[in-house]
DNA sequence: CAGTTATATAACTGTCAAGGCATGTAGAAG
DNA sequence: CTTCTACATGCCTTGACAGTTATATAACTG
């Protein structure tokens, strides 16, 4: 599970980190309760997240705040940059001309 | 099989879609030789990229087809793109301040 | 110290998918 | 029609988790 694609694959995992990304830090009771997951499950997550350096952990009084680590994502943002250059240039600068030559290569509706 | 995400967390399909990226549609025998799978693996991966609308399928003399759908990734694209903000916005325009605020929330190297 | 709260961990179970092997199939070639 | 080529598909085994339940740990409270 050192994969980080692999670790986004997991929908819950997903829906941790967007609860995250919306706040500054959130208790794991927090998560439990407001996602309506187990604590143990909650827990188990937040460890693999935790190893693919995707959140951060710091203690508190009232238990372990964990915090987004955006940074972390670059590396599939990378992945995805050159795909990305198929709907944003190709589309929007070559578009019409690659259409009027190729037009069955574009992409369908 | 469905979720996107799942898809593209098998390496094998990742390098599928990056050899198909980088021509102009590959056939079948040309995906197992360039990257050293065995043929029935690829098909298998196929139809899930197929399924997934990563890939189409056009058959010819020689074989069938298969050229990249680079549209299909826009909803992994549209995931990232909140995160993107952190290290874009966040770290290009306010890192300096918050390094010197917080030192040690900042990305570790 | 006893009890409560917050979280982690261990053990177990069910599910699912990846890869291998063998086989089916369709088209071109002879 | 037979053979080869290119590809798909079915079956099988194995391994990797996800989720639950139960229990451990740690800190705070009274």
């Amino acid at each position: 599970m050192s994969d980080l694609f692999a670790v986004l694959a997991e929908p819950s995992r997903r829906r941790i980190l967007d609860a995250l990304r919306r706040s500054e830090g959130l208790l794991v009771k927090e998560l439990v309760s407001g996602l309506g997951m187990s604590q143990p499950n909650v827990s188990k997550h937040l460890r693999v997240l935790r190893t693919a350096g995707l959140v951060s952990e710091t203690a508190e009084r009232q238990g372990r705040r964990y915090r987004l680590r955006a940074d972390a994502l670059r590396e599939m943002d990378d992945w995805l940059r050159p795909y990305r250059a198929f709907w944003t240039n190709r589309l929007d600068e070559l578009g019409d001309y690659l259409d009027s030559t190729h037009p069955n290569e574009g992409p369908q509706p």
